[in-house]
DNA sequence: AGCTAATCTGGAATGATTCTGAATTGTATA
DNA sequence: TATACAATTCAGAATCATTCCAGATTAGCT
């Protein structure tokens, strides 16, 4: 899960065409995956693999990887979205400090049966996160950690 | 919870001043508090209870009851963000069709204790979210249901 | 090697939100 | 009830991530 190999067999599968740009972006997604980076950056590092792509591209790509179930997008309107490739299910920890986000493990879920009996509601994917400060955050003076910055 | 009263009553606790504009937007919130109104709505719904309000200042008070923990802001990036009074913890059922969001109980909780235990993370405010389609929007035909229109 | 739909590009457009600086107004106090 | 001032409001400009566009390029099939 969420290395090279598995991601192009994933593209082909899906008739993906393999462009020296998505590899490009399917590198960064790989190596800061951990950042769960934001176009900006995936654009930036994307640059330094290979001269010519847009941010448009960039956009898109991750767009339509998004689309096809490869890579999972965190919504977000104060700071850029970010992509992530953990596709299990977790809970997301942000910092309203510096805008890192830890992935959680835990058994968090609601039952689909039960909600669609109780609601009609037919649910699809989920978006657990908690916000808060970071182990380096919460010991920062409070003036100096309101923002988000990254 | 979420009548006028109590409303009032937190904002003259807090040292808020009470302007029209304000009541306004808390009636509006109070009304449509089923709907999760946006920015957009409640600049519409508020502006039909008083000639002179500006959609800044919708946004400036918004802002200013979500800061103080008043209302709670549900942000978003491919549509407006929405707002609601429910501030009891909660699963908020999104329809990637209509927009619609149904808030949903269930005692989903993390243990703040053994999260900040294991990451050192101190939790503040969560948000819980299943996207998916409500009974309405399931039935309709496929075409017509991938964008969110409110 | 050639074909064609998919993809890429950079620049313009979008649209929700924030910012700005001047005008107005609640509310505490005399 | 009048005064004072910080808080609030306003309209318009600015921001900025994201999407759209229309033309150029290219991956992958035959």
């Amino acid at each position: 899960m969420m290395n090279r190999e598995s991601i192009v067999k994933a593209l082909r599968e899906k008739g993906i065409k393999l462009t020296p740009q998505r590899l490009a972006i399917i590198e960064v997604l790989i190596e800061r995956n951990d950042d769960h980076p934001g176009a900006g950056v995936i654009y930036r590092e994307a640059r330094k693999k290979i001269r010519r792509i847009s941010l448009s591209t960039v956009y898109a790509t991750l767009g339509e990887f998004s689309r096809r179930g490869i890579i999972k997008t965190l919504q977000f309107d104060q700071m850029e979205n970010r992509y992530e490739g953990n596709l299990a299910e977790h809970v997301n920890l942000i910092c309203k400090g510096c805008g890192k986000i830890i992935d959680y493990e835990a058994p968090i879920s609601l039952d689909p049966a039960k909600v669609a009996k109780k609601t009609g509601f037919q649910m699809l994917d989920s978006r657990l996160e908690y916000y808060g400060y970071c182990r380096d955050c919460a010991g920062r003076p409070k003036g100096k950690r309101d923002k988000i910055l990254l």
